[in-house]
DNA sequence: TGGTAAGTGGACGCCATCGTCCACTTGAGC
DNA sequence: GCTCAAGTGGACGATGGCGTCCACTTACCA
């Protein structure tokens, strides 16, 4: 299933099998509890010290990364489907379908989503910028069919994850997400277009994580 | 501009001036750091110790009510307004539209809303209970003209501030505040419906916290 | 102007989480 | 089997927020 054979891992087979317990365990909690959950509980269920844990995820960013690493894969793929799909209405609506029901299936996919595609590593801001790319050629190809509202714009995408990710707390998120998204489409249609809409956002992926989870403000500094 | 002259306030005059002075660097501090900002942040942006905070406000909960009562008083107001409006869509529009603009203006608006109608005290149960009432009967007049779409349920309220309650955390949340709401609304227009809806959520505004925030599981138990 | 109760601030103890360190255990190769 | 490096777990100090307690200060009233 993962494709890492080239780099063998170099591991003991007890410590790859408590790598695998850890995974579980952190998939587990994560849906649970959220991206929050204390790594002490993680190595808990796992059954393993909080040293292995560590040794293993020195970050939780990393365990995080490690986790929705399907995931990922599957949001990238539904943009080149989408891309590949003749009817471009289609593939706007199944972009948006696929990557919000991803984020809905389990919390802490939008972490995942921006640690995957962080600002400063090169290779990943690349694939971050081929995401943006691919939606707004997409958006344009839409727009130009007569399907997609004329005033819709990339950075709605922003919006749209940022509202679908707040109904993850909710008992059943993908039900919730299901019918917050059938009604966002309905009204991205080109008829649907009543009252002018208030400008873009212009908001990025970046921006789906609040600014304070990046770079914590000074409490002094502030006074 | 408060009404509370009739309870005069029991506080010697320095007390009062620094309970001021604490709603002020809450409020502010709320806005900028979210409702979870430590007490003692809140304190010494206030100029006080923690112990006048605290005596002052035994829990966030109280603090976070106090801040916003203007707001709520402001979001029964548009709910009244909206049953009088002689347009039941305009009504419509206005009560969403209002009440997604005050959670987006401040952060903490949804726990102060939530604070402000728990399930336990009688007294406020009724009054969310009758904000739920007033909504339900706006959704009904307002598909009875035929503006509003037949496949709109109540709960899908909760659905719209749970997504607009997320938008509090980017740069200028009033703007992508309203840009969502022109698209939910525009896809809420009885015209709009393309694509039959999966069935509603059935969520009530209790929803609007995770769980967690309310009764915390307790880690042991899962085990 | 002086007595007093209301008000004040910050030190303190409590608790949870973090991430490291180290003495012990175990799997893999000979 | 024996060896030893790889692996392990939990104790531990650090950090930071919470809410209380108490010795000191001050506004109000007579």
């Amino acid at each position: 299933m993962r494709e890492i054979d080239a780099k063998p891992s170099r591991l003991r087979a007890d410590a790859e099998r408590n790598r695998q317990r850890i995974i579980e365990a952190a998939r587990e909690a994560f849906t649970w509890h959220g991206v929050e959950v204390p790594m002490a509980t993680i190595a808990r269920k796992a059954g393993v010290g909080v040293a292995t844990l560590y040794r293993r995820f020195p970050t939780r960013d990393e365990l995080i990364r490690e986790i929705f690493a399907d995931q990922l894969q599957a949001c990238s793929a539904a943009l080149d489907e989408a891309l590949d799909d003749p009817d471009p209405w289609r593939g706007f609506c199944h972009v948006i379908e696929k990557v919000c029901a991803l984020q809905a299936a389990e919390r802490g996919f939008t972490e995942a989503f921006l640690n995957a595609f962080p600002d400063a590593a090169a290779d990943h801001s690349r694939r971050r910028l081929e995401g943006e790319r691919g939606f707004a050629a997409l958006v344009r190809r839409a727009q130009r069919a007569g399907a997609l509202r004329t005033d819709f714009h990339p950075s709605d995408l922003t919006v749209v994850l940022l509202a679908n990710n707040a109904l993850s707390a909710t008992p059943d998120p993908a039900a919730a997400s299901r019918r917050l998204v059938s009604y966002l489409l309905d009204s991205f249609r080109a008829d649907a277009a009543h009252t002018p809409l208030p400008p873009p956002t212009g908001l990025g992926l970046g921006h789906l994580l609040p600014a304070g989870h990046r770079a914590r403000p000074t409490q002094g500094s502030i006074e």
